[in-house]
RNA sequence: GUCAGUAUAGCUCAGUUGGUUAGAGCACACGGCUGAUAACCGUGAGGUCCUUAGUUCAAAUCUAAGUACUGACACCA
């Protein structure tokens, strides 16, 4: 043998790590795992494009580690796996981060500076950290293509995304529309739904509401009573937003909800009223103050200002007969500048409730998203004003001030907060306008009401909901395409699918597309200024085009692309051009009529950026057609995120893909769940408990970080990190399968096996070999399904189940002594092959999980047999399940085994009788003929493991046991259910001999509360229980009886073993080789001399003496106890 | 507030189509091993299977309601 098993002084695995890393660098492994596969069929994975403009967390290395799993997995089965690594560059983080570094706001942007400096800003400082992700991505063993990644802020990415959003275009799936959304006056700003949900955004606030009182117009007819309303009738509206009661323009009633006709008196002018609210909320708003009356005259004895207000209901309706009534406008500063005849209506709506309010919505299409939507519906104009230059705007300006038309209020702010500090009213407008209600008849109900609102997170003050002008994607239009796709996906857990993202889909709206930011792909939408003419780019050879007709036309003097060669590929070629909005704006581009046309503002959303990866990062359909058409790089077969994209990166993906491909984006995904501290507690910089992910990296290593967040818990269950288990996982299986390997080389080196002969045939293996080449080749099996299905944790927890209990345990500790002190040549071999074939095994199942740890043991093992010809596990195949090798019988024997023996360790303990001492017999009950097989076959093995000399199986009929019956509930449930409780009492009751009846018969007949029943033998468990006069225990089925007498021999041997055992301490404290033959003297008393005697060739082949010399010993000799303290001297020497 | 997910030993997690003694590891206690040794092994103690009601002969398991934690969604006026 040329070369030896590596050796190793202790575990180091950060070092291990290292040490691999260097190798799979210098080797480059990684790009041989794909070349290798050339040819081979692909497995498509996507990788979600990280922003490198904050720095990774430990919940990376979580979302990575899955990634990579299936990966390296799917490379052992022989697929070829590209993963090409992606940056997410745009959006308004990066944007608010540079704004902050830089000292500026967003008004500043094309003033202080430049768009163009602003930009390159953006580019910069996205990029900041990509060392550090590099650097994690390395640590860490995700093997991904970090040399070509795809960057969203490239002009080739963002020419496919212009492509993308062509073809969204073309099939008229783009739309622009006036929308209601979030936005924050102060930051001057609107806000994603992502913002809007960072922590601490909603709060509780304190705001006036009011129940106003809406005058239903003069002339229109009751539904209550018929007839003309009375002169004084009011809708009951409620709002905790007063300042949005000048822009009503409808109220909202649900058709099928029962209003009410009350008559009363308003409560702050006592003028007699008639109100319209829902019947349901008729206690809720009259609860305080006022009485209810049975007849209606009773409400002429009401005085004013008596404390008492009395109330009569006059008549009852639906909703939709309320429908189309007129009332007059509350508070009459302005009318809508479109359609003023339409406003002031009653419509019907599907979101209102009787849960609180009064059941009628107070509608301002200009502040509310459900508002507008059914007024729009309904043809109700909003509150919508022409300002200086013509356009259409709200009453609130962009500042969050009424504007002029607001008389009286004109120039507040809507709320206090946006004033600056001391600058604010002491009455805010909602408090005046309530004032103003309330004088003139026109305030039902003023109340103070705490409600939760969300908050800017930049500024801390409330968010106003305010009309922006949006491009959308008509993905209402698709919705059950979408869905019928998504059923399609397998989804990991599979109730993400169904349910959160199953239910989104289903609730989808259309899809808000534009931001107005400055750092991210432009729409490709040029507009002529009457908005008839409109041109969609999606590509820069069009947009070369289009600007030579502009050029031609004289509305610009040179095409910005006259460099740009059309066709031409090439890196170069693309570095010349930039698509960012600091370069298109400048472009003008000509209408067919000749008429110029500007680009829409607006950047587009960047979830679109990283939905488009799938084509993008190939630059389709430009080059790399066949990839995506040919279907060679999709759809994907697999991607991971964390549960947070399922509405992000997920649906995004899933939406373009349905609307541009009518196809899946992805075949399976697995979305896991959150990294929390080991207290349950989110993880946050704010309170400190973080975990570093590179400090972690540094003290545990990679492989032992890996391991144990994917076997701890499954990837969509929330893990709750703890560091001493990462601990855990390295000491008890790290380290038991280190010290399995170290055992293994110790002795294949000393006996210089190298697995140059040929494999034993599985048939003339021992037994103990074949049972564990059963247990891995049933590991093999279930490792192969549990990856398959993506659960990783599975696979993990049976790796790791085989290695610490199985071959460590139990194999490897029953067979030491076959590999240091076998004589048989043949049996040697077949431990040192099967030993070696479990290890071998373990390393490449274990390597898609512990890349590292498992590539080193791999490679210690393939140096010196060269069974695999590549150079690291990575590159080798998944091994092939020998089915002929899962012996169903030979893993119960050693089930018997382990278990049996467990019993009888559990006597010695109770009784303190060490295993050391032997004993002479234990008797088992046979069970049937299939046990008594099996137990025969380990008999040996438990008989040495419990030193036990003899192990005697009790016939059936043996008198000496003691049997006890129980009933089969699984088999008699189904056929007498009803009488299950009383078979048990019966069955309970029976004798011995009922027992020896039913084991006879083979079965019971008789009758159980006047019902004949049947059972047959299997209808039973019975069990032996006893064997009275002997020690006994019993668990599961199997009872053990142990003979604790000691002869006068045993306890010889037991003397004898103890020396041993002493004299194999010394031997290792005196620093002796274990091949070290020694002179063997002891001094002790006449008894323990005896036992001795009786059994010195086998003390002296254990500690390899010539012969036990009895002579006096000095101080020098260890004195040591065998029976009694300090009875026995002994000393060796070489 | 709405909708999901989770709830099993002190801690982290298993638990088969519902079947009668609910398991493992860690930690703890006690013991053992010592030719794998800064390892390792065995034994033991430790449970209101979140609560309540229901379905069933039988519920940790199925159903409903509630509680707690986590997440997603939400201007429900």
């Amino acid at each position: 043998m040329t070369k030896k098993y590596a050796e190793y002084k202790g575990l180091d695995m950060p070092n291990v790590a290292q040490v691999v890393l260097d190798k799979w660098k210098k080797e480059q492994i990684f790009e041989k795992s794909i070349e290798t596969r050339a040819g081979n069929k692909p497995f498509i994975f996507f990788e979600g494009p990280p922003s490198a403009n904050g720095l990774p967390g430990i919940h990376h290395v979580m979302a990575r580690s899955i990634k990579d799993i299936f990966c390296r997995y799917k490379t052992l089965k022989g697929f070829q796996v590209k993963r090409k690594a992606g940056w997410d560059t745009h959006g308004l983080p990066v944007e608010l981060g540079v704004e902050k570094e830089l000292g500026i706001t967003k008004e500043d942007i094309g003033t202080k500076i430049s768009v163009e400096d602003y930009n390159q800003a953006c580019k910069e400082a996205v990029m900041r950290y990509t060392d550090i992700w590099n650097d994690l991505t390395t640590k860490m063993g995700y093997w991904v293509d970090m040399e070509e990644p795809y960057i969203t802020y490239e002009p080739k990415y963002m020419e496919s995304v212009w492509w993308l959003l062509g073809q969204l275009h073309q099939k008229g799936l783009m739309y622009k529309g006036y929308t209601i959304q979030p936005y924050s006056p102060a930051a001057g700003t609107g806000l994603s739904s992502h913002e809007i949900n960072q922590p601490g955004c909603y709060r509780d606030v304190t705001d006036t509401t009011i129940v106003a009182q809406f005058k239903v117009a003069s002339g229109s007819n009751s539904p209550f009573e018929g007839g003309e309303f009375n002169a004084n009738t009011y809708f009951l509206a409620w709002t905790t937003t007063p300042w949005t009661l000048p822009s009503n323009t409808a109220l909202t009633v649900g058709s099928k909800i029962e209003y009410v006709l009350v008559k009363t008196f308003n409560q702050y002018t006592y003028e007699p009223i008639e109100v319209i609210l829902a019947k349901n909320l008729v206690n809720y708003q009259f609860s305080k103050g006022f009485l209810a009356v049975t007849a209606e005259e009773e409400l002429n004895q009401y005085e004013k200002g008596a404390k008492t207000i009395p109330y009569f209901i006059k008549g009852e309706c639906l909703g939709k007969d309320l429908i189309g009534i007129k009332y007059e406008q509350l508070l009459d500063f302005c009318l809508p500048a479109e359609n003023p005849d339409k406003a002031f209506v009653v419509i019907g709506g599907d979101f209102v409730t009787t849960e609180d309010g009064t059941g009628i919505v107070h509608t301002a299409p200009t502040f509310g998203a459900d508002d507008a939507r059914v007024a729009n519906e309904a043809g109700v104009p909003g509150m919508l004003v022409h300002d200086d230059k013509g356009n259409l705007v709200p009453l609130v300006d962009l500042q969050g001030k009424f504007r002029s038309e607001m008389g009286e209020f004109a120039g507040m702010y809507v709320k206090n907060d946006y004033y600056k500090a001391g600058e604010a009213p002491e009455k805010s407008v909602d408090v005046q306008i309530a004032i103003k209600l309330k004088t003139e008849n026109k305030a039902f109900k003023v109340e103070k009401y705490v409600h939760n609102y969300p908050h800017c997170w930049r500024t801390d003050k409330p968010v106003l909901y305010y009309p922006l002008d949006s491009w959308f994607i008509k993905v209402t239009d698709v919705k059950e395409r979408m869905i019928a796709l998504n059923n399609t996906i397998n989804w990991k857990p599979e109730s993400t699918g169904s349910g959160r993202f199953g239910k989104w889909l289903e609730n989808a709206n259309d899809w808000n597309l534009s931001r107005s930011r400055y750092w991210g792909i432009p729409i490709p939408i040029w507009t002529s200024e009457d908005k008839s003419e409109s041109i969609c780019i999606s590509s820069v050879e069009q947009l070369k085009a289009e600007c030579e007709k502009a050029v031609a036309a004289g509305l610009m003097t040179e095409n910005p692309f006259t460099a740009f060669e059309v066709g031409n590929m090439s890196k170069e070629n693309y570095a010349q051009i930039d698509l960012h909005k600091n370069y298109v704006d400048l472009i003008t581009l000509v209408s067919p009529s000749g008429k110029p046309m500007k680009r829409e503002a607006d950047l587009i959303d960047v979830w679109f950026d990283s939905g488009a990866m799938p084509y993008a990062q190939w630059h389709y359909p430009f080059e790399n057609k066949e990839l995506i058409d040919g279907h060679q790089g999709y759809p994907g077969d697999f991607i991971a995120e964390g549960v947070d994209q399922t509405r992000g990166w997920f649906y995004t993906l899933h939406a373009i893909a349905t609307m541009v491909f009518d196809s899946v984006a992805y075949k399976n995904v697995v979305s896991n769940g959150l990294v929390l501290d080991k207290n349950g507690q989110k993880m946050s910089k704010r309170l400190g408990n973080a975990i570093d992910p590179f400090t972690t990296l540094a003290k545990y290593g990679p492989d032992a970080t890996r391991w144990y967040m994917i076997t701890n818990a499954q990837p969509w269950d929330n893990l709750k990190f703890d560091l001493d288990g990462i601990t855990e996982v390295q000491r008890k299986f790290f380290g038991t399968l280190y010290n399995t390997y170290s055992f293994f080389s110790l002795y294949a080196n000393i006996d210089g096996f190298d697995y140059s002969e040929a494999d034993l045939a599985f048939e003339d293996r021992p037994e103990i070999d074949r049972w564990i080449l059963s247990k891995l080749n049933s590991l093999i099996q279930e490792v192969e399904t549990s990856f398959e299905q993506f659960e990783p944790t599975k696979a993990g927890r049976l790796i790791q189940d085989f290695v610490t209990n199985q071959l460590s345990n139990w194999y490897v500790r029953l067979c030491r002594r076959r590999f240091w002190k076998s004589d048989d040549a043949k049996d040697k071999l077949s431990a040192y092959q099967t030993l070696y074939t479990c290890l071998e095994t373990v390393a490449v199942l274990g390597s898609p999980i512990a890349p590292f740890f498992m590539d080193q043991l791999f490679q210690d093992l393939n140096a010196v047999t060269q069974r695999h010809d590549v150079t690291s596990v990575h590159l080798a195949n998944y091994p092939k399940v020998q089915l002929s090798h899962i012996q169903v019988d030979l893993e119960q024997q050693m089930e018997i085994a382990q278990n049996i023996s467990s019993l009888v360790l559990g006597l010695r303990k109770k009784e303190r009788i060490r295993v050391r001492q032997p004993l002479q017999k234990i008797m088992v009950p046979a069970l049937n003929e299939t046990f008594v097989k099996n137990i025969s076959h380990v008999k040996d093995l438990i008989l040495s493991e419990v030193n036990v000399k003899e192990l005697e199986l009790l016939a059936e009929d043996n008198s000496v046991l003691v049997k006890s019956i129980k009933p089969n509930f699984k088999t008699i449930g189904p056929k007498y259910g009803k009488l299950m409780k009383a078979i048990s009492n019966t069955v309970a009751n029976f004798s011995a001999d009922d027992i020896l009846f039913i084991e006879k018969n083979k079965g019971w007949k008789g009758e159980i509360e006047q019902e004949s029943v049947t059972l047959d033998l299997e209808d039973f468990e019975i069990n032996a229980q006893d064997i009275p006069g002997w020690l006994v225990a019993s668990e599961g089925g199997l009872t053990v009886a142990l003979d604790i007498t000691l002869t006068e021999e045993l306890k010889a041997e037991g003397i004898a073993r103890e020396v041993v055992n002493r004299v194999q301490n010394l031997r290792k404290d005196s620093g002796l080789d274990v091949t070290d033959r020694i002179a063997l003297k002891i001094d002790t008393n006449d008894f323990i001399k005896s036992a001795i005697l009786a059994n010195e060739r086998y003390i002296c082949s254990e500690v390899l003496a010539e012969k036990v010399e009895f002579i006096s010993l000095n101080e020098e000799a260890l004195l040591t106890e065998i029976e009694a303290e300090g009875d026995t001297k002994i000393a060796i020497s070489k």
